[in-house]
DNA sequence: TCTGGGGTCCTAGGACCC
DNA sequence: TCTGGGGTCCTAGGACCC
């Protein structure tokens, strides 16, 4: 093509699950509500035909919010946050159960509704995107709208876009103008728009990068930009201090990523309460069994195979063991699954209470057709020593 | 009343091979 | 009695993202 400088576009759908939800029960529109409750919050109709909503305050257990309305983040309730933490500070707003069949659903029309301009686009889970726009003809902001116009016809929903000379502006950009917000972003914004953010903004910089940054006086992506090549070495690696000085300066070179193959799949669940490895056997072994089944349906439905099955543990202090077993052929099913994730765990220590248990297959290859593959089961099976 | 589930990528050491 | 050096695979842990 031809060297027109790029025009990448990041869109996000606005607060999408809770967003669809309010599809669903409009009645719910304007109030607090959160996703992340389980049956128990699916609300019941009553012979008048009104619905009847759980609260938050009648949650019980270890689950976290998922997604909030933009009224229950003015109550301070966000995502990944404990729902019995959210229950304290917002008591009244209404809980949903989450309905990953449904946003599946509109995440599919949002994406098809943009297909319709280009099929430059990168899926960044279900509900954002990246969109190479630079082939397109049309001035930013009038593509913007048009883009935004079809999500919305499509959908219902709103959704925020940025417009940018590269992802990662892209993708700070959809933020500022949040929800139902169009940014367009050039180089030339750089000090006026990006350097004022705190540096915990860029996609990439976490928590635990943020802390350190915090403790060496780099706050916004500012002072990322004004920091000594030197001392961000001395703290963040060669690698890693290198990407931080670009980034400050709002370089990105990474292309939109049209279509990728999985390096992974994988079934995890954390327990009402924290398993003794002995006295819960009845519950620690048949769960493990239950998440190796389930993983091999994940694998059938795709057409995977995997040679390299992997266990994980938390404990109930939260430490993480992992434990991967590399097998001379790739495997499928839950049998052999099963045997190789027992083979796994006979390498962890379990000398406390258990909080989650995983199953993993990786190296993955497509299934032509999947052999399954006897691990050795020696001795005895995991949580009966 | 803390802290889910499904992913990706990176690092780093050791084994093993040439 | 001096111990080089790639390359690749495997494993474990951890940061980060949605």
């Amino acid at each position: 093509m031809g060297d027109r400088p790029r025009r990448i576009a990041h869109l996000d759908m606005d607060a999408f699950y809770a967003s669809v939800e309010l599809l669903r029960y409009p009645e719910l529109r304007g109030q607090p509500v959160v996703i992340g409750g389980g049956r128990n919050a699916v609300p019941e109709t009553l012979p008048d035909g009104t619905r009847r909503f759980a609260r938050l305050r009648d949650y019980v257990g270890r689950g976290v919010v998922t997604t909030s309305t933009y009224e229950a983040r003015a109550l301070g309730v966000f995502s990944a946050m404990g729902m019995m933490k959210a229950a304290q500070l917002a008591p009244d707003a209404f809980l949903l159960p989450t309905d990953f069949d449904a946003y599946r659903h509109y995440s599919r029309l949002f994406k098809d509704a943009v297909h319709t301009f280009t099929d430059r686009i990168e899926d960044r889970g279900i509900d954002e995107i990246y969109v190479d726009l630079t082939d397109l003809e049309g001035e930013s902001r009038a593509l913007g709208s048009r883009i935004k116009a079809a999500v919305r016809q499509a959908t219902g929903l709103t959704c925020s876009i940025a417009i940018a000379p590269n992802k990662l502006l892209a993708k700070i950009g959809s933020e500022l103008d949040k929800p139902d917000g169009l940014t367009i972003l050039a180089m030339a914004d750089l000090e006026s728009r990006i350097w004022p953010l705190a540096a915990k903004k860029v996609n990439g910089i976490g928590p635990r990068a943020s802390e350190r940054l915090d403790s060496i006086g780099i706050y916004t992506v500012g002072d990322l930009a004004a920091a000594d090549l030197g001392l961000l070495q001395e703290h963040f690696g060669r690698k890693y201090a290198a990407w931080l000085a670009r980034i400050a300066r709002g370089l990105d070179e990474r292309v939109v990523v049209v279509s990728s193959e999985p390096k992974s799949m994988s079934r995890e669940t954390t327990f009402e309460r924290d398993m003794h490895v002995h006295k819960d056997r009845a519950v620690l072994t048949p769960a493990l069994t239950a998440l190796c089944e389930r993983l091999a349906g994940d694998l059938a439905r795709k057409g995977y195979s995997g040679r390299t099955v992997g266990v994980k543990i938390k404990f109930a202090d939260f430490k993480v063991v992992t434990r991967d077993l590399s097998l001379p052929e790739a495997l499928a099913d839950a049998a052999s699954i099963r045997r190789a994730a027992g083979a796994c765990l006979k390498r962890v220590l379990l000398d406390r209470r258990i909080r989650l248990i995983g199953v993993r297959v990786s190296a993955l290859e497509r299934a032509i057709e999947s052999k399954s593959l006897a691990v050795p089961t020696q001795g005895l099976l995991p949580f009966d020593c």
